[in-house]
DNA sequence: CTGTTAGCGCGTTCAG
DNA sequence: CTGAACGCGCTAACAG
């Protein structure tokens, strides 16, 4: 094979010095016209191509960013990344992308080896309240940017949306098609984003003076199954409601499927509503209405207040933004009966 | 912010040079059990940690690895990064995701870059014949792996599916189950994978001696509007099939969308299967018989091709590995009817 | 306008 | 067992 030409290669070869070709090489002052054009020309013939690593060991950026995400193989996830990619991407930043899979340590090993990789800048959506982690992220001066899930760290930006607003107008929109006994599908209660969704719910039926049933809130991990299993929960108890606002896509389609075996019909018996707007949603013959978390825009939010903070240069500017979610009306709810408030 | 501490540092503070401080560190032979300790010690109480970019320079390689797709956003390409990722996880290696939009240049544009970035292998699913950059990595002696399509290059090792056989056992089954009016909606025929899903459909028709028309074979692209057209198509010549091929999950979804507006029955009327095993062909109410092309098997399959090629030292071995696709049953299709020869 | 040289942080000969 | 010194490839400060 051939060995890779250095900067040293071709100032041999042209008797100058190394710092002549790396100043015509990168276009910097201070050079004739005519020894940067022959430069050029003998660089473009040996084949030179500038190794970026002794770039980065030199500057001290690496040009990589990290992003820590639980998985993904995950539409929402991998969107979030696709939009982070394609804002960076002018910028000439690589994205390395880590897999946590929920797991506490797992997450803790990635921002190690993430840090010891000399990244420019770390995008993550945690579950797991690594807070001396994350100090230690921003100690070190790289900024850290949280999405979709974020923590109490006051010094770190974080793009998120507003799941309490999600979750009410969720429930707004069944109460306004007319339902009146509206059960929830809550994820885990103790992560932040599905507390919000629970919380929107509550606040909509407060609203709307709809009396809060405790009965009517079922726990469901993200699962079809776990959605069927809600439904028969309440059949079990006699205690169907007309409307289901479900805080996951994946227990919605679990519970629609349940539902419709068991003959009832949507959204005329039974409305549903799911959350986060998987690609799937859209595809079943019974399109599913559901919240639009708007991932790509998330990833390229998050990317631009990392440039951002770059030109700022040591005043860090924290950012703390909250997108807006959507409600996608599709076939397994009602037109609206009421006028909006 | 506090700087990040060095060998130097800690060599500096105890007295000792740095050659010791790296030896203690790398657990290498040749340092006292006392010394080694204590130097131990006083790196963690220092916070000291491995700057990778000086190790990757000094060693010449990076630890990272580049992935280059035309998207990432799509179940099939980040399942096989996933998998990627997973199997070289054990080796810390980091992964390096690139978008290519299918566009020649961009594709072009990301090799150089990694190749800049002195990435340790890059993995690629193209369909743009970058002939001439491919044979540059391997002539700077860099691993480059294809999986999902790849080209004529001898010298580089690939990851796919067998695609004539899925297209084939896709078609038998539509046969033996009884139909005899097979269409076939082909992706691009330029490209080779869908090329070779229509030479088994071909083949399969020859072996049962069912008479190849090729008006029932329709170009399509990875939509569903296009399925949908499709159907029209056909519809409209008025030569509906009694089955349809779709090489893409996605224009088998607008097949039977379509197909279930005009009022057919499937698969009682008309049979259908699409090909990739989209996560949506399972969550349909009438789900979807398709074949699986094992993405996460695949990702591994190619890392783990990789770290053999490393493990050889100089002597690179070339693997072509060709994994066999599964067609999965579904509501899509009917019973077998005749018995499998 | 050009050349010399010193690091960036680390691993690794080669002496001792 | 330990230390001095070099080099990975590049940029930048300083001299000329």
């Amino acid at each position: 094979m051939q060995r890779k030409s250095t900067i040293y290669d071709i100032a041999a070869k042209l008797n100058v010095s190394v710092a002549t070709v790396s100043r015509a090489l990168n276009d910097k002052p201070n050079i004739s016209a005519k020894t940067k054009k022959l430069v050029l020309k003998t660089a473009a013939e040996m084949h030179y191509e500038q190794n970026l690593l002794a770039v980065a060991l030199k500057s001290g950026r690496s040009q990589n960013v990290g992003v820590i995400v639980p998985r993904i193989d995950s539409y929402f996830f991998s969107t979030v990344i696709k939009g982070i990619e394609e804002a960076l991407n002018p910028y000439h930043y690589n994205v390395i992308i880590c897999q946590t899979y929920r797991d506490k340590n797992t997450e803790l090993t990635k921002i190690e080896a993430l840090l010891n990789s000399q990244v420019d800048a770390i995008f993550i959506s945690t579950s797991n309240d690594n807070e001396a982690a994350y100090e230690r992220v921003l100690e070190k001066n790289v900024p850290l940017i949280f999405f979709d899930r974020t923590t109490d760290i006051e010094t770190a930006s974080s793009v998120t949306i507003n799941d309490f607003e999600g979750g009410y107008q969720a429930t707004k929109h069944l109460i306004n098609s007319g339902c009146k006994k509206i059960a929830h599908f809550s994820g885990d209660q103790n992560i932040p984003i599905f507390r919000e969704r629970f919380l929107g719910y509550r606040k909509a039926l407060d609203d709307f003076a709809i009396d809060y049933n405790e009965n009517l809130v079922i726990k469901t991990r993200s699962s079809l199954e776990e959605g069927k299993n809600a439904v028969k929960n309440l059949i079990s108890q006699n205690i169907l409601p007309d409307a289901i606002f479900s805080a996951i896509d994946y227990a919605a389609l679990g519970a629609i499927q349940e539902l419709q075996e068991g003959g009832y019909k949507i959204p005329e018996e039974i409305s549903v509503i799911g959350f986060s707007n998987e690609p799937f949603t859209k595809f079943m013959e019974l399109s599913i209405t559901t919240i639009n978390q708007f991932p790509l825009e998330m990833g390229k939010m998050a990317a631009q207040i990392f440039l951002e903070q770059l030109d700022s240069a040591d005043a860090k500017i924290i950012k703390k933004v909250v997108l807006n979610p959507e409600l996608i009306l599709r076939k397994t709810t009602k037109e609206i009966s009421v006028i909006d408030k």
